[in-house]
DNA sequence: CCCCAGTCCTGCGGGC
DNA sequence: TGCCCGCAGGACTGGG
């Protein structure tokens, strides 16, 4: 499931496609369901057609492929999307081809297994609107431990649940917020508005430890194998995992307390009993 | 403001 | 062996 570390590995892996120009965006033949995408994709072959492709960005979980004259195709895989400059795992399910002139690869695709992606080719306007802190927050990435507290610290969710929220923090999915917390020795279900400032401080840095070092084992490839980079290799942060699908295992941390699944907000929770405790800032030692 | 359930979708694994 | 069902969850929507 792609979250911030995947579609960073994914950009980075696409990245080399700057200073190409479109040819063409096509459908490939597919007997699924199109992909929700939008304009027309007549009105996107229109509009970008001859186009150079400037740079490569993301937010949070979403790929923007800028172009020159300041449109951005904003990729969002969902659960199974892939961005691919390799054939893809599998000829069906292939939703999407750009072809390129003027690099190395002659084509970027979009594969995506369950069709929840979305393609969308917003104007340069509209990607100011639709990009704006007021839709989406800053990148888990970039944003600092004050305006982390300031977003989130007067809410009354509990604190995994509010880090799902990409109009807080973008980036931040099920797997991550269980990561993050462990590693912040934070309960996931403590009330935001009942977090110390040190429990703050912990959370924030425990966003960016995370999510660095998963980017730098090039994301979580899972057991259904959905997630692959650019090349269609797995990922290899799944083999670090401490709490994240591992109920009924000992806390690697502690080795006494057994991870706990539950459920927050109809997503399985997994977190150690003991080193996540409400009061977990008076028992370290 | 926040919560909850429903929606999209496919593949997989448990239960019988 | 096969079939049904539930589950996986990112983003969004409508109702309370």
């Amino acid at each position: 499931m792609p979250e911030l570390p995947e579609v960073e590995t994914m950009r980075r892996g696409i990245e080399p496609i700057v200073g190409s120009r479109i040819v063409s965006i096509t459908r490939p033949a597919c007997n699924r369901r199109p992909i929700l995408i939008s304009p027309s994709i007549a009105e996107i072959q229109d509009r970008t057609t001859g186009k150079r492709i400037s740079r490569i960005g993301r937010r949070g979980k979403r790929i923007l492929i800028e172009l020159e004259d300041l449109q951005v195709l904003v990729v969002e895989p969902r659960m199974t999307g892939l961005v691919l400059l390799v054939e893809p795992p599998t000829p069906d399910h292939l939703r999407l081809r750009i072809a390129l002139t003027d690099t190395v690869h002659d084509e970027v695709l979009f594969w995506d297994r369950r069709g929840l992606g979305t393609v969308r080719l917003l104007s340069g306007e509209e990607a100011a609107t639709v990009l704006g802190t007021a839709k989406i927050g800053r990148d888990a990435l970039d944003i600092t431990a004050n305006e982390l507290r300031d977003q989130l610290s007067s809410s009354r969710r509990a604190v995994k649940v509010a880090l799902l929220d990409q109009k807080h923090v973008a980036g931040i999915g099920n797997l991550y917020a269980a990561e993050i917390l462990y590693l912040a020795e934070v309960d996931p279900r403590t009330r935001c508005d009942r977090l110390s400032k040190p429990q703050w401080a912990r959370i924030h840095h425990a966003i960016s430890e995370v999510l660095t070092e998963a980017i730098r084992h090039e994301g979580s490839t899972l057991s259904d194998g959905t997630y692959r980079n650019a090349l269609n290799e797995d990922g290899g942060y799944q083999n670090y995992h401490r709490v994240y699908d591992r109920a009924g295992l000992p806390c690697p941390r502690c080795e006494n307390a057994i991870i706990r699944r539950i459920v927050q907000a109809q997503r399985s929770t997994f977190f150690c009993p003991h080193c996540q405790r409400k009061s977990g800032r008076f028992h370290r030692s």
